[in-house]
DNA sequence: TTCAGATCGTTATAGTATATCATTACTGGA
DNA sequence: TCCAGTAATGATATACTATAACGATCTGAA
């Protein structure tokens, strides 16, 4: 509290204030590639921006469409070179079973994320659960095997929709 | 044990008797589709002998290379299609990261599972830990999201990997 | 036999991502 | 300030993944 969004799970739905979510991750974003020496450049602040135009996950190709809109010339290397940069930064994530991208809700942490995914809203919130963690690492562990990144997406629908609309009512 | 192949965590590369892979899964899905009373015809078995090549995952399009050696007329639509079936069936796995499919090592049961992915070897094993699920369905629920599909791939090496290349030699 | 539904053939196209090379912009040192 | 080297972007082409649409063929049940 005190900084006005805490870090409370968020769902495309939820009614919080967006705004507040987009400023705040600039501000970290601008902070974070100062600190390390890297270059948030115009454009790739611009895709940043883009991806967090709300919490559900955007495609590539649309935040080229929206790009194109204010940009000359942008093109799919435009985007996806800017997205790597986010995405090396840990600026965004992709979600694979969505072949999409969402803001990272902590950059500052390096961390692999686990996420729940609204198939009704679209949102994704983002996790960092220890005890998801724990118990893969300690089931990959227990096999030999070395972990070096992680894939964690639930699909299905959150508290808000699930509310609007109660039970399997279809499409 | 007693019929040859158990179940346990198979590689691409740990020198099992692979054949006996092949022909149990193609054994269990001739009865499940039996049993199921859903045609598993001379396409789709051929598919999924093919996605069984090898434990490690097999894209769409180096199916229908190799189906287009033998099946004059194969295009993409033809293994799509098949695919589809065989993942209703649980005959085989999607793994989000790769785009790729992979043989499912118990498709009688309905499940959810969670695979580890030799970024060496290219090998992908099925797990079915229930305290993964566990710690899943716990993190979810406190959250009041509704879990309706998983997807849990963890990248890295493999016990035989790891062996034979020690550390992280690159490349 | 005939029909309805399922399966497959075929062509076209949508959607996602990268290779390559030219050009411009930034940075640090002479 | 100027230059050189690197980083970033522009621009074009192409690869890879997946589905739409429609017609032909097959299968099983009435």
């Amino acid at each position: 509290m005190g900084k006005g969004n805490d870090h409370r799970i968020r769902f495309a739905d939820d009614g919080h204030d967006h705004r507040r979510c987009i400023a705040d991750a600039m501000e970290t974003a601008d902070a974070l590639c100062a600190r390390r020496g890297v270059r948030l450049t115009k454009l790739r602040r611009r895709v940043l921006e883009l991806v967090w135009t709300s919490h559900a996950p955007i495609g590539a190709y649309d935040v080229l469409r929206r790009l194109s809109q204010e940009h000359d010339g942008a093109a799919p290397p435009t985007v996806y070179r800017a997205l790597d940069f986010l995405l090396e930064q840990g600026l965004i994530h992709r979600i694979e079973s969505l072949s999409a991208f969402v803001g990272c809700a902590d950059p500052a942490e390096a961390h692999a994320s686990q996420f729940l995914i609204c198939q009704d809203c679209g949102g994704a919130a983002e996790l960092q659960d220890p005890a998801i963690n724990r118990a893969l690492a300690r089931s990959a562990g227990s096999l030999g095997f070395l972990v070096k990144d992680k894939t964690v997406e639930l699909r299905g629908l959150c508290a808000q929709c699930r509310e609007s609309r109660p039970q399997g009512s279809g499409a």
